[in-house]
RNA sequence: GAUUGCGUAGCUCAGUCGGUAGAGCAGCGGCCUUUUAAGCCGUAGGUCCUGGGUUCAAAUCCCAGCGCAAUCACCA
C-alpha cells in the first residue's frame, strides 16, 4: 500500500484563500511548534459557563493591584479566576500589540483578549496569524476590557484546529438556504440561531422521552427493513439484501410490529422512529422524519387523546424558558408560541370537533346524504367525483372545504372519522359508519393520528383485502397482505388505543421552524454535478 | 409533476436603456496595547450556473438544461 503524504491530497487547483490558510498551517507547525490539528485537552468550560465565572471584585481588586504593582515594581495579587475553553474564531481584531479575538461554541460567544507581552512568542504569532474559522484553546484568567467585556486574558493559545476553507461573511453569517443545508455544518458555527434550535430539539426529544416512561411505557426498537412495507398507504424505497438474495423496503411506518409487541405481551410501549416515504418534498414532508408511535393495551383513542394533549401542552410550557432563553417571542400564559404569522395557544382543554360536525360546517350538507355529497363534489369541480365511493368522496370534500375551519391558532382533535377511509382503525362501538380515530391539527399541519385499535383478526383480513382490490398496478408492486400481521391477531392482541405523532412538525411548532428543513440537521437535496449522478448509480463492484 | 422567482469574487450583495465586471466583508502586505461588523494605507481576486441563439456588441434579450426557494399538485 503506497504512502499518502499531505501533499498528494492537495487538490490541484484552490483559491488564494485557502493556499494562505495551508501556508499558515504549514508555518504554525514548522515554525512555530504547534501541532494544527490538536490534542486531548482536559478540563475545558462551555463558553456561557466560562462566562459566569467572572467576578467583578476579583477583576476590580486585580485592576487596583496592576496599577499599585506598576508603581512599586511588585507582582500584583490576582484572585481572577483561571479557565481553560476552546472555541471556533468567529471574530478577529488585531490591534498591533494587542489581539481580540472571539471565541464560539454551541452555548454562546467569548471574547478573548491576548496581549503580546502576556504569551510567549510563538503563541502570540499563532494569535496574530489565526484565522476566522480556526478552532483555538486558551487560557488564562477572566477579566474584562476597558470596554467592559467580558474576556479571558490568554496566558496560552493553541489550536485545534486549523480550517482551511473560506469562511462566510462574518456579519450576515450563511444567509443562502441551499448552502446552509449542503454545508451545515458551516450554518451551524455561522448563524447560532440554527445550533440553537437543534440543542432545542434535542431537548424537546428528551423530555418526550421521560414524559413517556414516567407514565411506564416501554421504548422499544423494530425493524427499518422490512420485507412489506406495512402500516401506511405510502410509497416505499426499495432495497435489496444481498446475501438472502431478498427484496426489502424501508418502513413506512412501525404499526405492524409495534401491534405485535402488543400480541407480545408488552402492553405500553412507544417507539421515536425514523419513517422513510418516497414521495414529494416541501415545506412540511421529508423523505425520510421522525414519528412517534405509542400504543397502550386496553386502553382506547379517548385514552391517546388526553395522553397528547398532555404531553404536547407539557412541551409547550418548557419552551417558555427555553424560547426566552434563546431570544424567540413566547408568552408564559396558555402559553402562547407564535410561529410564522401565527400565535399558537397550547391552553387546555384543545379544541375539539367531530369530524361530521366540521364536515356540516364546512360543505354545508349532511355527510350520510350521499347524493347531496356528490351534488357539492360536482359543484366544486371533485370530476372525478363518479368514480369514487361515497365515502371518498366525503372525505375528499372534506379535506377540500372542512379542514380550513380548523382554527390554526389552536391545538384541534378531529374525532370520528368515516370508518371507510380507516383501515385500521375500529368502527365506533355506537355507529358503525364511523370509526374511533382523531387527528390533531396545529398551524395548519396534521401532527398526528391516533385510533382504538382494531384486533378483530378477521375484520382486519377483509381490510386488507379490500383495500388491495382498490390498489393501481404501481401500487400492487409494494403493497401486499401482511400474513404474519393477521396471523398475530388471530393469537390475539387486547384492545387497544395506539397514536402516532411527527416529531419533526412538533419541533417545528415548539421552535418557531416555519420549514422542516429548518429542524432537521441533513435534509435530503438533489445532488450536486457529476459526483452525485455516479453516486446514484451504486456500487459498481 | 406545474407555475413563478432567483443563480454575479470564498461570503453578503449592487450592476440603469444591451456598450471595458463593482462594493463591503474575508484574503495578502503595512500601521496601531482596549476593539465590539474596529480603523487607516496599499494590493490581489471573476466559467456573471451550464449550453445554444439573436446582435457590431449579452451578466443584461430569447430558448433549453441544472440547482434552490415559494405556491400548487401528490402524500388517507
Amino acid at each position: 500500500m503506497a504512502e499518502i503524504t499531505p501533499q498528494d491530497a492537495v487538490p490541484l487547483s484552490e483559491s488564494e484563500i485557502v493556499a494562505a490558510r495551508r501556508a499558515k498551517l504549514k508555518r504554525f507547525r514548522d515554525e512555530l511548534g504547534f501541532e494544527p490539528y490538536g490534542q486531548r485537552v482536559d478540563g475545558l468550560l462551555p463558553l456561557n459557563e466560562a462566562r459566569t465565572r467572572f467576578s467583578e471584585d476579583a477583576h476590580l481588586a486585580f485592576d487596583a493591584a496592576s496599577k499599585e504593582a506598576k508603581i512599586s515594581g511588585g507582582v500584583p495579587s490576582d484572585s481572577r479566576a483561571t479557565i481553560k475553553v476552546a472555541g471556533r474564531i468567529v471574530q478577529h481584531r488585531d490591534m498591533g500589540k494587542l489581539v481580540f479575538l472571539f471565541l464560539r461554541d454551541a452555548t454562546g460567544d467569548l471574547q478573548v483578549s491576548i496581549s503580546k507581552s502576556a504569551v510567549e512568542a510563538s503563541a502570540w504569532e499563532l494569535a496574530k496569524a489565526a484565522d476566522y474559522g480556526d478552532i483555538l484553546v486558551t487560557e488564562g484568567p477572566i477579566g474584562r476590557t476597558q470596554k467592559g467585556e467580558v474576556c479571558i486574558w490568554a496566558t496560552s493559545v493553541s489550536l485545534g484546529a486549523k480550517s482551511l476553507a473560506a469562511p462566510p461573511e462574518k456579519w450576515h453569517g450563511l444567509s443562502d438556504p441551499e448552502l446552509r443545508y449542503r454545508k451545515r455544518y458551516v450554518d451551524m458555527y455561522a448563524n447560532p440561531e440554527t445550533a440553537k434550535v437543534f440543542a432545542m430539539r434535542s431537548r424537546i426529544v428528551s423530555r418526550i422521552r421521560r414524559f413517556m416512561d414516567a407514565r411506564g411505557f416501554l421504548e422499544v426498537e423494530t425493524p427499518v427493513l422490512q420485507p412489506l412495507a406495512g402500516g401506511a398507504a405510502a410509497r416505499p424505497f426499495t432495497t435489496h439484501h444481498n446475501a438472502l438474495g431478498m427484496p426489502l423496503f424501508m418502513r413506512v411506518a412501525p404499526e405492524l410490529y409495534l401491534k405485535r409487541c402488543m400480541v407480545g405481551g408488552l402492553s405500553k410501549v412507544y417507539e421515536i422512529n425514523r419513517n422513510f416515504r418516497n414521495e414529494g418534498i416541501d415545506r412540511s414532508h421529508n423523505p425520510e422524519f421522525t414519528a412517534m408511535e405509542v400504543y397502550q393495551a386496553f386502553g382506547d383513542y379517548g385514552t391517546m387523546m388526553e395522553l397528547t394533549e398532555s404531553l404536547i401542552h407539557e412541551l409547550a410550557v418548557s419552551m417558555v424558558p427555553e424560547r426566552q432563553a434563546a431570544g424567540l417571542p413566547v408568552e408564559a400564559e396558555g402559553p402562547v408560541l407564535p410561529w410564522g404569522d401565527l400565535a399558537i395557544n397550547y391552553a387546555k382543554p384543545f379544541v375539539r370537533v367531530t369530524f361530521e360536525e366540521l364536515f356540516r360546517r364546512g360543505v354545508g350538507v349532511d355527510m350520510r346524504d350521499f347524493a347531496a355529497v356528490r351534488a357539492k363534489a360536482r359543484e366544486h369541480g371533485l370530476h372525478h367525483e363518479a368514480k369514487l365511493d361515497d365515502w371518498l368522496v366525503v372525505n375528499a370534500l372534506f379535506e377540500e372545504l372542512a379542514e380550513a375551519l380548523i382554527d390554526p391558532a389552536r391545538p384541534t382533535f378531529v374525532t370520528d372519522y368515516p370508518s371507510a377511509v380507516s383501515p385500521l382503525t375500529r368502527p365506533s362501538r355506537s355507529d358503525p359508519a364511523l370509526c374511533e380515530r382523531w387527528d390533531i391539527f396545529i398551524g395548519g399541519m396534521e401532527i398526528g393520528p391516533a385510533y382504538t385499535e382494531l384486533n378483530d383478526p378477521d375484520v382486519q383480513l377483509a381490510k386488507f383485502t379490500e383495500q388491495l382490490k382498490g390498489a393501481d398496478d404501481e401500487e400492487s408492486t409494494f403493497r401486499s397482505l401482511d400474513e404474519d400481521f393477521v396471523e398475530a391477531l388471530r393469537v390475539g392482541m387486547p384492545p387497544a388505543g395506539g397514536l402516532g405523532i411527527g416529531i419533526d412538525r412538533l419541533v417545528m411548532l415548539m421552535t418557531g421552524s416555519t420549514s422542516i428543513r429548518d429542524v432537521i440537521l441533513f435534509p435530503l437535496l438533489k445532488s450536486m454535478g457529476s459526483s452525485g449522478a455516479a453516486a446514484a448509480e451504486g456500487p459498481t463492484a
